[in-house]
This record gives structure tokens, sequence and C-alpha cells, in this order.
DNA sequence: GTTCCTGCAAAGAGTTTGCACGAAA
DNA sequence: TTTCGTGCAAACTCTTTGCAGGAAC
């Protein structure tokens, strides 16, 4: 399965080209789990890709805009984490101590969306939930 | 019903008395929805507490430590918000246009957290969930 | 040629820290 | 008397902004 290039979803988004757009759609492509905006400028270091860091985050804004990515809040480390968003959302599990981020298939929030909006006079139309607790592995290390 | 004195619930969470956070806890007590740490300042300010902003963010880090609030993050309006811990944990419906927070009486993720815990090998120790919308003041008002 | 993206440096917001003084226990 | 909380100012981190040059279309 080849993904969509980043040339085209900067196209199919409205957005024009630049080779800093792509090297970022690229990285956030590869990523299986949320990355800060700290680890996203490492990558970019690392690769040399020279991307200014006001440049991120006039990018990340981008992206936002037009609806590419999400980007939410992690509790445990207390900062922002950014995402691309996929055809179905995601929530995750995170570790408190390794912080360690795991992804739960299903969205189990659908049932109970529908219960509240009966209940209570208000249109959802999103939801955060983000579950804390600890992973196995270091359930194992304790 | 009358609540505990702020000063006993200092007492029993084994911290220090003073009038600033005593007055803290006061003014927390009062509240029925999270607040920022900006309009806790206004408060203080609005009763002539004389507490200094570096004094309140020390306060709220012992009361957090102490587990005696609940510092999350407001994604509309993307601040912290604090509130007391009630003997309940509590989530809200948050408006995307006026940006109140309405709480859902009844937490909906016990069952939801039992069968994560079954499925996935990882212990759940909290969770946080907010869902966003438009209340019924709001949708009347487009 | 026009639009708008980027790098750089500087500014801004929110939060934290060191220190001396003062209040609580 | 000892411990620890507070005010003040300065430092720090994260993010945003203005501007001039350069790339995309």
């Amino acid at each position: 399965m080849k993904s969509t290039s980043s040339r085209t979803l900067l196209e199919q988004s409205k957005l024009k080209y630049s080779r800093q757009r792509e090297s970022l759609l690229d990285i956030l492509k590869e990523q299986s789990v949320p990355i800060t905006i700290d680890q996203l400028d490492e990558i970019v270091k690392q690769r040399n890709l020279s991307i200014n860091l006001s440049t991120i985050y006039r990018i990340l804004d981008a992206f936002q805009k037009h609806d590419m990515i999400e980007k939410t809040f992690n509790v445990p480390t207390q900062s922002y984490v950014i995402e691309l968003k996929h055809a179905h959302h995601r929530h995750y599990l995170i570790c408190l101590d390794c912080k360690k981020m795991i992804p739960i298939n299903h969205c189990p929030m659908h049932e109970i969306i529908e219960q509240i909006e009966k209940e209570q006079d208000f249109h959802v139309s999103a939801h955060q939930l983000d579950i804390y607790g600890y992973c196995s592995d270091c359930i194992k290390n304790h």
C-alpha cells in the first residue's frame, strides 16, 4: 500500500508547495504516534533539513487550518502533540511512567455521545479522550 | 450543607496555613466550573487580596502535589483550567462558540475502561474526556 | 509579475527561580 | 527557633510577529 505523496496532499489541501512543507508532511506521515513540536524540530535537525523553528510553527498552523493535522495536549508530559489526521480518529493509552502512547483501535465514544445529545441540549462536534495508566513493560519493571 | 473550611482542608492535606492559601482555596471552592490561572488572578485582584502571581503558581503546584486540585487543558481556549477535586470526577461539554463548560453528571467511562483493561495489557489509573460542540444558547443565536 | 512562504531577529505571553524577609508551628 | 511560604525581579521557555528576500505559480 503506497500512501499519497506529500506533494499531492498539499495540492489536495490547496496549499502551495514548498520544500519545507513537503519535508514536514513526510516526517508526520512516518510517525505511528503523535510527536511534540520539539521532537519534530529534532528530526528536522538530524536530517539537516534546515527549517527555521518559526517556519515550523507557521506550517503547523497552516496544516491545522486546512484540517490536515490534529494538535492535542498530552497531560503526563504537559506538552502539545501533533499527528496527521487519520480516516478514523484515534485515542491513546498513555503510560504515566515511560510516556509511551498506545493507540486504541476503535473509538468507544459513539454510543456515549448519542446519549449525551439526547439527554442534554447540546450539539456534539468533537471530543478528546485520553486514558492514563501503566503499560505492561513498566508494570513488569517495578 | 456546610463545606469544610479551607483552614481544615489545608490541615487535612498537611499543608501549612497561610492567608494566601486559604484565599485561593476559598475562591476555588466557589467555582462551579474550572477556571484559568488568569481568571483566578483576576478574582484575587478584584478582592484586593494581594497575592503575587508567582505565589499563585507555587500554591497551585502545592495543591496539585497534594492532590487537592485537577489541572486540565481546555482545547477551545488553549489554556489550562483548574478545579478542586470532587468526590466523583467530572467531564465537561465545552461550547466551541461561547467556551462555556457544562458538567456531565455521570462519568460514562467505567465500562469502556473495564473493556480496555481486559483487551489491552494496560493498567488504567485515570482518564481525560472532553466533549466539544455547541450549546443550546449558541445554536439559537445562529 | 504577483502572491505568499521563509529565515532571521526581536517581541510577547506564560511560567519558573533565587534570594531576602517574614509568618507559621 | 526552625521551617517554610511569600514578594519581587530577573530568567527562561515556548510561541508569535515584522520585515526583507526568495521561491512558487
